[in-house]
DNA sequence: ATCGAAGTTCGATGACCATCGAACAGTACA
DNA sequence: TGTACTGTTCGATGGTCATCGAACTTCGAT
């Protein structure tokens, strides 16, 4: 059926990722780093993005962050013990924008900040 | 050389578009039907894309757009008597971000509030 | 139970952005 | 030479966003 949500809420099913909410999601650099880095590590926890992929921020604005990419779609979580998994929906997105997530994790990436 | 700055200075150069730049001015759903306009329709004049792309705003409203269109690399302008004529720089943006602009094209376009 | 670690939520703040009306600068036409 | 049209620039405004510190919750380990 169409409009199904996910079990919390954030999270929207295939069919209801919308276009510009991706873009806008993947148009800050802090955002496009840290979906770059869990496409290429698979999937991380947040104090491992952070870290690893050298995010300038504290916890609460990587917790923002997360958030905007899971409601757009991008990312999915997955809690275990006392840490958030974080993967991105790559199947998902390539299902519903064939080929723009492959285009964008083929461009230079540019450094952090 | 890299670095080279346009005419006026607002368009810029191949190599010097920016990805996150670009999705930052695709992510307004505004802008992306102005996009998806002369896409579709080949160079159009502002008035022309206002009115027939069914733009709710006023000409300086999309004269701001179209300049961020512009600083992004998406769209280049040629003046021609008293109108400004718009156009997709699609081969520069399939030179610097292969098969990016396809996906967000091919995408089903949503109706513009 | 206690302590530390992992993330989230909650204001608050400063910056940026989309929008508009008004005023302006070109161009075309009568 | 006016007159109408095209589009830009200039504040001003209301809204959204990225960022942080502090407080909180949950979990694991001691």
């Amino acid at each position: 059926m169409l409009g199904t949500v996910m079990d919390d809420g954030v999270e929207p099913a295939v069919q209801d990722i919308a276009l510009p909410r991706v873009l806008a999601a993947l148009a800050d650099p802090h955002r496009l780093a840290a979906v770059r880095f869990v496409a290429r590590r698979g999937e991380s926890w947040c104090a491992q993005v952070i870290e690893e992929a050298g995010l300038p921020m504290t916890k609460p604005t990587f917790s923002h962050h997360l958030r905007i990419l899971r409601e757009a779609g991008i990312v999915t979580k997955r809690i275990q013990g006392a840490r958030g998994y974080m993967s991105l929906r790559k199947d998902d997105l390539d299902q519903r924008f064939p080929g723009l997530i492959d285009s964008i994790l083929a461009a230079d990436a540019e450094p952090v900040s």
